[in-house]
DNA sequence: GCATTATATTCGTTGACATGAATATTCATG
DNA sequence: CATGAATATTCATGTCAACGAATATAATGC
């Protein structure tokens, strides 16, 4: 994995970013309008995101629209998914069950 | 998503450790040894791991065995899941491809 | 070309975090 | 209970990133 994603992804109002453009683009000033952020704090969380490859720019007139990259959120999600005997695994979780009821007891 | 995982996993040490832990559960010294960290180093950033829940610890003598949780990543990996139309999706995917095109030529 | 709109960049400040060295703590054993 | 092994914590230092204010740049229309 890239700890690039994970850390562009890390910062609260990036992931908020993020979130907001999974519904489709937007351009800055929405951005920044409806997550409440000064101007700039959009356009700086922009552009780390788009050095991490997450968001692509397309402009329109005086508008920038970013829109989600699907590149390193699949790469991601391919990622985690060799993690996947971890929570499947019977033993590993039975394991785990037991360990949480001794720190309860 | 809780951003808390994903800081803790965006620290290239902690991506590490975290995938030397995908293999089984281990004490501190073998994980600052084959990755070549401090030992403080090893035993910080285990304490960051632990608070983000991505890491359980279970005490044996003196050493302390790390094991991966599945809790945070299985999480992480279902918000990834809803995102999947990002990627899965024509229309988006060509108009990606496109974009990609234009910034080549 | 000037005013306006939309966005990007710069800059100084502040707070968080990674590091390494040193010290403290925990636990088994003689 | 003193010792050594394994790990955790403290502390000082340096670096980086987020923020807000201000300024600069880009594109449109008059």
């Amino acid at each position: 994995m890239n700890p690039e994603t994970l850390a562009a992804l890390s910062e609260p109002n990036r992931l908020r970013i993020v979130e907001l453009l999974r519904a489709g683009p937007r351009p800055v000033n929405d951005i920044h309008v409806r997550l409440k952020l000064r101007q700039s704090q959009a356009s700086q969380h922009l552009k780390v995101l788009k050095a991490a490859g997450l968001v692509a720019m397309e402009p329109r007139a005086q508008q920038r629209f970013y829109r989600l990259r699907a590149e390193p959120l699949k790469q991601l999600h391919e990622w985690l998914d060799t993690y996947r005997h971890v929570w499947e695994d019977r033993f590993e979780a039975l394991d785990e069950i037991v360990e949480e009821l001794k720190q309860k007891a």
